[in-house]
DNA sequence: TGGTGCTGTGGAAACGTTTCCACCCTCATA
DNA sequence: TATGAGGGTGGAAACGTTTCCACAGCACCA
């Protein structure tokens, strides 16, 4: 624990017999210096283990070769892997990563964000509630730092790396109406907080809308409703009439078969299902995920080059939206035949287990 | 983009009409101030809109308020957790992570380390491949920056957060054990590169050993194989004796079901499946998973909370392990009755689903 | 021989803070 | 009326860099 006063430019130079301002031409490359002097300056930084101080750095040059990254929630995947794939460009580049998360909350939001820009970051990769009304978020901007927005529709003059979530759900709805579904809902998690699943159900509804089909039904759930299947359940049971279920995003369509199993319904007999995001192991289930699949990775990945070439002083353009796709799976089916008065609770219990199709549709660009 | 120069507390000194000591005693509440001045400074600083420089700060009170995190993906939700949870412990206490990954590559890893410890960190949150031997870890330590690994076993004077991974697979054997079982196995993932999969591998071999088993059989897989449900068959084909299969991880576990439905195999009857973390889409699938039950969030929050008692100064003392907890699930069972010569192959069909038995056993402390 | 142009060098300023120190006041006490 | 105490204040040093600038020495050319 005896912290050891650190090794500075200047121990260096004084055991290398020169000045700072040598040492720093020999350690940096950057200016002229005779082979003697070079080999003695680059032996003592060796023997005493010198490193340079990033802060004595950023203080001089005025940049930190840090980038301020503030998501929601390390704890869902997408944002995680998202995030994984920005550090890994980033590194690439000579930037480190400081992350730090809002929990969904709004003014968390803008508090961190806050402290991020005090940490003198030199560029920002943000996914938050409120993009477009964040007052630090305009100050950054303002002060000409590069802002990157992840996931999010592109906002007035930011650049975002996005899927087109109303387009995708439009997809969805397509799928439902083309299997002869009629009443669909939209189960929500975190609505308020969420642009995402806000725009999926709009995309959806008015694709819904344009099939002639009853406007779909809005079912909002709290995270503590959608993490226990009997309250989920009780949930669902208030829309026996809903064939087809959109959930918005992969978790909750898992969840939702769970609950429909407590109310005997069979999926997909009795409802179909179909998630969002495409993760792993939906595919690895028994009864394969019907979902939209997206590449949360490439956006991280786009949302870094984007923020890269503003850091290079290039422009920061659009790039175009992330492809995503339709995955086909065993939770998606045409709803059973039914009269005015079936009871869903009568159903017979399925004969076959349902075949696990895996097959990919509707590739978009 | 027009860059404009930052405002410093030179700026509001000047606005204030006073000098840049009395400015930042009273922006830090710091020392005397007269009610007047107080007022000037907060108003020019309001005005200005300062914000301190945590460069300028660092710099001269050696120290950034920052540590640095090194995990070995945030792809890995058990790792996306651990760190979420920490960053928030660390956030409430004024600190930032940067953080950096290392894809599970040794020499990755001291490189990174290396980038970190000149970022002037304050301390480190560690999970690599080999922490005992990493000289950059070593110079850390030799400095007198607080370290705390995740996820290791304790490492000489190094403390860790961490659950009893040798422990927690004994009572998968003697599950395995309980039922019938003989001829087990063990799948492994990134068998070199971590040492937690070998130290679960180590306690289920001891474990088999003690119980008078056939040592457990060692497959080891890449990440390739893995993803790739008809080649991970193919694996398994070649073990067609064992009946109880202990997956180093829960995704590799819900793989493993995949491929043995290539194979005809019917779980659990055929083969016994048992996984490591407890992730919760586990508990939702049709057939639950059996598993150990790990909580990475508080183990993040754990390996925080040690890690601020050094930044106190406090002696960082090595916390008890964190619990786990064996959680029965549909993929365990009695291994079919079967003769010497019985074809897997020719199995019939089972005639009921497995019941979603979900109790819990074996609460550790 | 005097200029010109290199190469190699080091002093010092600047970056934005905090804090030590010295100074000037004012007020109370002797 | 002197003395002391203490509150309020600002100058300046320090933290670790980089870079501007000046200067010394040297070789070359006219």
């Amino acid at each position: 624990m005896a912290q050891r006063p650190r090794i500075t430019i200047k121990d260096v130079a004084r055991a290398a017999g020169c000045g700072v301002a040598t040492a720093s031409r020999v350690l940096n490359k950057s200016g002229p210096a005779s082979a003697a002097t070079r080999a003695r300056v680059e032996q003592a930084a060796r023997d005493l283990g010198f490193a340079f101080s990033a802060t004595g750095r950023a203080l001089q040059s005025r940049r930190s070769r840090t980038i301020g990254c503030l998501i929601p929630s390390l704890a869902n995947p997408v944002f995680a892997e998202a995030v994984q794939a920005a550090q890994e460009e980033l590194r690439a580049a000579g930037y480190q990563l400081l992350i730090a998360s809002s929990n969904y909350d709004g003014s968390t939001d803008n508090e961190v964000l806050t402290t991020l820009l005090a940490q003198d970051v030199d560029g920002l990769l943000v996914t938050m509630v409120e993009p477009h009304t964040s007052a630090p978020l305009h100050a950054a901007r303002e002060r000409g730092l590069p802002v990157s927005l992840m996931f999010h529709d592109p906002v007035a003059g930011l650049p975002s790396a996005h899927v087109e979530n109303a387009a995708a759900a439009r997809i969805v709805a397509r799928q439902f109406a083309d299997r002869g579904h009629r009443r669909c809902g939209f189960l929500a998690l975190r609505f308020a907080t969420s642009d995402r699943s806000r725009s999926r159900f709009e995309g959806f509804a008015a694709e819904c809308a344009a099939l002639g089909l009853p406007a779909p039904e809005l079912i909002e759930i709290s995270e503590a409703e959608a993490a226990n299947p009997a309250i989920l359940a009780a949930r669902l049971a208030e829309y026996a009439a809903v064939t087809a279920l959109f959930a918005s995003n992969d978790f909750l369509a898992i969840a939702v078969q769970k609950a429909a199993r407590h109310l005997g319904w069979q999926v997909p007999q009795d409802l179909s299902v179909v998630g969002f995001d495409g993760i792993e192991v939906g595919r690895l289930l028994d009864r394969p995920l019907a979902t939209i699949e997206t590449a949360p990775a490439a956006l991280g990945r786009q949302a870094a080059r984007t923020l890269l070439a503003g850091l290079q002083g290039e422009e920061m353009r659009q790039a175009p939206p992330l492809p995503f796709t339709f995955r086909a799976g065993a939770t998606l089916s045409a709803p059973r035949a039914q009269g005015p008065d079936d009871d869903r609770v009568a159903a017979r219990p399925p004969s076959v287990p349902p075949s696990p199709s895996n097959d990919r549709q509707d590739r978009q660009g």
